[in-house]
DNA sequence: TCAAATCCCATTGACCCCCATCATTTCCCA
DNA sequence: TGGGAAATGATGGGGGTCAATGGGATTTGA
């Protein structure tokens, strides 16, 4: 299951957030119920992702030189500042301060599916940068190489990255 | 079960601290309910583990040389200066004099996860140097070469590969 | 005998469970 | 095909529970 399309939900007086049903049903499967957030290197924007991404991870940094300084960094920035959130029985999170902090989130949050992962956005910054992005693709004239089909259920169909569905 | 996170704790004035609930419940399954700690050899903070880890490092020393100097400099620093920290009645420890001197620690612990371990720190230390920590890999443009994925219900529990996965 | 470690209990505040309401979407039937 | 009912997802909030903490009492060990 993929994570796909933007969902805006709106930040409670809590700090609690519900997950979109389509991601926690793409996480069904997961022994943890609910997802790990950390924040993004390069944007002001949460990534998130499943425990089992998250396993596959620290398997992969166990691989690296176990006294490496890259490892320690990544270390550090993900795993050391990874949040783990379990659902409420209505399948929200509380988002913690520190993170809405670093998100600059205010009363909405965007959930931004990235197939296997996805991303956390104040709706107010992400919005403008999708535009751009957009309008990059298309001068860019962009076109996916797509993989081999190994599942007949996969979109026959090859489409530009289609309007979102929002929630 | 992997540990994940920074997790900021009082140091008592008995020397207690309190290990954190997600951090017990990724050892659960241990036989020996404590921790293990040694003093990093790289910073001034702990290094922190698991019982079955404990022997994995020393199973990993037998492979070295048996009298290489750096069998015999790995094997005096961690073994020789860990500590078999057991819980008390609440899930505390009592940090030792000694380790707690050496990663300089005041009244507060920050127990940071590192996947299969993790590392105790004095927060005012840590914290600036996980901020370089996410500079450095930003600027080093590292990403993780993620380990192919070996089956997608992965985690730890090896779990009947449904077929369903309609949805 | 004294000091340190362990046990035990009290406090508190954050988090989680529960339920009630609201908004959509889906479904069914006229 | 339209409209209404039912189901489902999102949101709001009260209150109980438990993890974290503090400190006294008892035991252990040097």
């Amino acid at each position: 299951m993929l994570f796909t399309g933007t969902h805006i939900h709106k930040l409670d007086r809590k700090g609690r957030v519900s997950v979109p049903k389509r991601f926690r049903a793409a996480l069904e499967r997961e022994e943890f119920a609910g997802i790990y957030l950390y924040q993004s290197h390069k944007e002001s924007a949460l990534e998130g992702c499943s425990e089992s991404h998250m396993e596959r991870i620290a398997a992969s940094l166990d691989e690296l030189d176990m006294f490496s300084d890259e490892a320690d960094d990544l270390a550090d920035t993900i795993l050391g500042s990874s949040h783990m959130l379990p659902y409420d029985g209505e399948g929200r999170i509380i988002l913690p301060a520190e993170l809405i902090e670093y998100a600059r989130i205010e009363d909405q949050v965007a959930f931004v599916g990235r197939g296997r992962t996805f991303r956390l956005w104040n709706p107010d910054i992400f919005t403008p940068l999708q535009n751009a992005s957009r309008t990059r693709t298309l001068n860019r004239g962009a076109t996916l190489k797509l993989k081999p089909m190994t599942d007949p259920s996969n979109g026959t169909r090859p489409r530009a990255p289609t309007e979102e569905d929002a929630s």
